[in-house]
DNA sequence: TGCCAGGCCCTCTTTAGGGCCTT
């Protein structure tokens, strides 16, 4: 198993309008690898955002990076945002060592994303893993520090990752290594900064007229009840052709099959009945997604499910609105 | 003084309670 390549990568955001970003960030990259059990060799992306620093309200530049795993994508590029009063605009160059992005293309997550390929049905769909870091637990008063996608179809700009500056202290540091130092400060985005950014990146990866499938562990309960509290807070809708799938009830369903020594449902025995290794900090947005993102190809091959059965699976904002309201009454 | 997350699942249950999962 081989790590430690680094993958420069970048976020190619088009054009688009901004209320107020005053930010200004960066990202490194390390690479994860490991190797499923049926000997298909796997190697992941991941990204990590450091050296944040500080902007200036109305006229700024920042970098902003994604991780490239595009086929063929052998030029280098980089990446140089430039904000001038609300409008984005991106150019790019990226230095990418040829040899590890021949080996990137070696990338499969998921069978998933074959059948999405072959299937003209299905072929509108675009599932993206994701993960939240937050302050603590509670959707109402705790606040989202750290936010990771992977869009499985691969290519450049697959993966989005940020931190995020929830403007209050960080209680819990000692869970996922976020400080309340690394978050608050001028060069880190607010939700209300990043949310026009990730909603233009999503669209990025839609395919036309298509539906976007988010996944997450235990999102029903947690990551996705986070996500729409935090949009709704700065009055954004959530848009209609987003659908999400929770890959703990799948997990569960694997125990109630029998045949598998997983014992308990978390994401961390998951990894652990796969042979998943972390390579950085567990409970980091972008390890746990990459690591997800083996999960679930590994999941619905032993569960058998296929595609259409994933969305068959997955809920919409309202499902969670109309759970919540039944139980009230 | 009162609140402290919340939804799902299991069972010694169903007019309930407790454990698990996420940070």
């Amino acid at each position: 198993m081989k790590t430690g390549s680094m993958i420069f990568s970048l976020l190619h955001v088009p054009r688009f309008r901004i209320q107020s970003l005053a930010n200004c960030w960066g990202e490194t990259f390390h690479s994860f690898s490991t190797t499923c059990g049926n000997n298909s060799n796997v190697r992941l992306l991941g990204s990590r955002i450091y050296g944040l620093q500080g902007g200036q309200r109305k006229k700024w530049t920042r970098p902003i990076t994604t991780n490239i795993e595009g086929k063929g994508s052998t030029k280098s590029k980089s990446i140089k945002h430039e904000i001038l009063s609300e409008t984005i605009l991106a150019n790019a160059t990226v230095n990418v060592n040829k040899t590890q992005l021949d080996k990137s293309q070696e990338i499969q997550y998921c069978d998933i994303q074959q059948e999405i390929a072959e299937n003209k049905d299905l072929s509108s769909y675009t599932v993206i893993v994701f993960d939240i870091e937050t302050t603590g637990f509670s959707r109402e008063n705790e606040r989202i520090i750290e936010i990771a996608l992977r869009d499985l179809q691969g290519g450049e700009n697959s993966t989005f990752q940020t931190l995020v500056n929830p403007q209050c202290k960080v209680p819990n540091s000692h869970i996922h290594g976020i400080t309340t130092h690394m978050v608050n400060k001028p060069g880190v985005p607010r939700m209300e900064d990043l949310i026009p950014i990730l909603l233009q990146y999503v669209r990025s990866r839609e395919k036309p007229g298509g539906d976007v499938i988010f996944v997450a562990h235990n999102a029903r309960c947690f990551d996705v009840p986070f996500i729409i509290n935090e949009l709704r807070r700065y009055s954004v809708e959530i848009p209609p052709n987003w659908l999400f799938l929770d890959t703990l009830p799948l997990a569960r369903e694997l125990i109630k099959s029998g045949g598998t020594t997983l014992s308990s449902t978390s994401l961390a025995a998951l990894r652990d009945l796969y042979g998943i290794k972390v390579d950085g900090s567990a409970h980091r947005a972008m390890v746990d997604v990459n690591a997800l993102s083996l999960i679930l190809s590994r999941l619905t091959s032993d569960l058998k499910l296929t595609l259409s059965d994933l969305v068959k699976k997955s809920f919409t904002e309202s499902d969670i609105i109309n759970s919540k309201n039944k139980k009230k009454n």
